[in-house]
RNA sequence: GAGGACGUAGCUCAGCCGGUAGAGCAGCUCACUUUUAAUGAGCGGGUCGUGGGUUCGAUCCCCACCGUCCUCACCA
């Protein structure tokens, strides 16, 4: 007895030869006229009555996810973006070559049907098919959707799969899409205007992270691709336009983690004239306008908690919460080295490569010692909360406090113990500009500075930028925060992984 | 970069003390004109991530590598 086939992806070809043997095209052709299933599905339902029929004809196309095999009736469910529906198809509905066809179908093949809308005996809602066209045939084998695809790589390599068969994936597309686009509206709405900035530096300023780095080969000229919007957009400033905004890819060489993908979307937004109280009002009316788009009220569940939406958000002053959590005052220089001693943080930072190690500078041990004990505890409430007015030596680009040149008008929002946006009054001063590019805070690598001097931008600023806010959030945790997900990974369609080695 | 876990059929997963592999669904064949994870009968399907080692014998123990996930570090 000969070897049987039985691999599934031959069975599913040699159907295909099938089909061309019966004149059919198993690519398929355009298919007008066809209806969303989810609209489909909002028609009103009758029995189905073969001597009488008096059901809605509908036309729909998709994919076969199950298909349940009767002798002279089939029940087979289409899934189309919008939704899915039962097909079934008799026998004595359609040709003896539709039929023909039908028994050729696999799982995952697409096709567009015809027929007659209504409920079966036990109420479910189905096309009565009486038109089938083959559009396409899937080759390979689908996984079977009966208890959802577990294993996360195999959802990522194969995310049009996830997205079929894991419907919370697709739905989060489609959220992210809708918050995106409500963004827009409401900056829009504002008079923003929306401009696209070059993806390709020559200084990747205006963010404090490794770049990556490429070369224009016909200039000879080294580059990096962008880390932050920030610096094009404040020349547009300059310029005239004076509420301006981007929602833009950026790219940082780092660590990847449920909360960190190495391309990611920003959005940064400018407002002439404005502070950081005007972009704390802002804020608030962006993330507002996304959480009703949702539909699902002003407290959102996400994780183990839930949040509440509904503002104005507390405010807190960054000296206030350090002073409360750490137990001494954030210039107390003597205080916060006993501090950061007690909470074990390196004095030095140590350069393994140059062997040397530099004492860390008071701000930079402040910021430790926030990031360690002031972080987690903001993270405890979940609810928005602002905390502003951050040493100054941690934000070369923002405006300093006129009463107090050693803190800076800068704000984090932090939600759910995450830093949704950063936003900053911000530093028009050239003069200041250019000395906070030049000072390196002193015990940081270089390679994480913030301040890397852009004599460029400094000449746009000498021109006279108009004082301004400005803001950025992180969009995929917005999305994220949103759409109660919580690795990075399904709020972007393809984070990046390691290509497989066969 | 450090530590931990995992990798078995198309998918989801079992596999005990080391004795050469199992289930459900999917696939194939047959039956079935109202199914809902349809049902019934039967049949195929595996380089147990890769490469070494220990052993009479390795999916199982050891080492290395590849990949994924988690925690930490990094991301001021």
């Amino acid at each position: 007895m000969p070897a049987v086939e039985t691999d599934q992806a031959s069975v599913r070809l040699d159907k295909l030869r099938q089909l061309e043997a019966l004149g059919i095209d198993p690519w398929g052709q355009r298919f007008d006229g066809r209806t969303p299933i989810g609209e489909i599905r909002l028609l009103e339902p009758l029995p189905f009555d073969d001597a009488n029929p008096q059901g809605q004809r509908v036309t729909a196309a998709g994919r076969i996810v199950r298909h349940r095999t009767g002798g002279k009736l089939h029940f087979l469910e289409l899934w189309d973006q919008s939704g899915r529906i039962q097909l079934m198809i008799r026998v004595n509905k359609v040709s003896e070559l539709e039929w023909k066809v039908l028994n050729l179908l696999d799982l995952g093949d697409i096709v567009g049907v015809s027929g007659e809308f209504g409920k079966t005996k036990v109420g479910e809602l189905t096309i009565q098919v009486d038109q089938l066209t083959f559009l396409t045939k899937s080759l390979e084998p689908h996984p079977k959707d009966v208890f959802g695809l577990g294993d996360m790589e195999y959802r990522l390599r194969h995310r049009y799969l996830d997205m079929i068969y894991t419907p919370e994936t697709l739905k989060r597309i489609q959220q992210r899409v809708k918050i995106v686009r409500t963004i827009r509206n409401h900056l829009d709405d504002q008079g923003y205007v929306e401009v696209e900035t070059p993806t390709l530096h020559a200084i990747a300023g205006g963010a404090a992270a490794r770049p990556f780095d490429t070369h224009h080969n016909a200039l000879d000229l080294d580059l990096f691709v962008r880390i932050a919007l920030e610096l094009p957009l404040k020349r547009l400033l300059v310029g005239g336009l004076e509420k301006v905004y981007e929602i833009g890819r950026v790219f940082r060489n780092e660590g990847i983690s449920p909360r960190h993908n190495p391309e990611f979307t920003m959005l940064e937004l400018y407002c002439a004239y404005g502070d950081l109280f005007s972009i704390m009002e802002l804020t608030e009316g962006v993330f507002g306008a996304c959480v009703d788009v949702l539909g699902l009220g002003k407290i959102l569940p996400y994780g183990e908690c839930q949040i509440d939406f509904t503002g104005p958000w507390p405010r807190v002053l960054y000296a206030d919460i350090f002073r409360q959590t750490v137990g001494v005052d954030l210039f107390d220089e003597v205080g916060v080295r006993t501090a950061a001693t007690d909470n074990k943080i390196h004095l030095e930072l140590r350069d393994t490569k140059a062997g040397t190690s530099t004492p860390k500078q008071h701000e930079v041990l402040v910021h430790e010692l926030f990031e360690h004990l002031c972080e987690p505890e903001l993270a405890k409430s979940h609810q928005p909360t602002f905390v502003y007015d951050y040493p100054a030596a941690l934000c070369p680009l923002t405006k300093r406090k006129r009463e107090n040149p050693k803190l800076a008008e800068r704000f984090e929002l932090y939600i759910a113990g995450m830093e949704l946006a950063n936003a900053y009054t911000e530093l028009n001063d050239p003069i200041t500009q250019e000395a906070t590019f030049r000072e390196q805070l002193t015990g940081m690598n270089a390679d994480d500075s913030m301040a890397k001097m852009d004599d460029d931008f400094v000449r746009a600023l000498r021109h006279g930028m108009p004082p301004a806010g400005g803001l950025g959030i992180g969009i995929d945790r917005l999305v994220m925060l949103l759409t109660n997900t919580t690795t990075i990974r399904d709020v972007i369609l393809f984070p990046l992984l390691r290509p497989e080695t066969k």
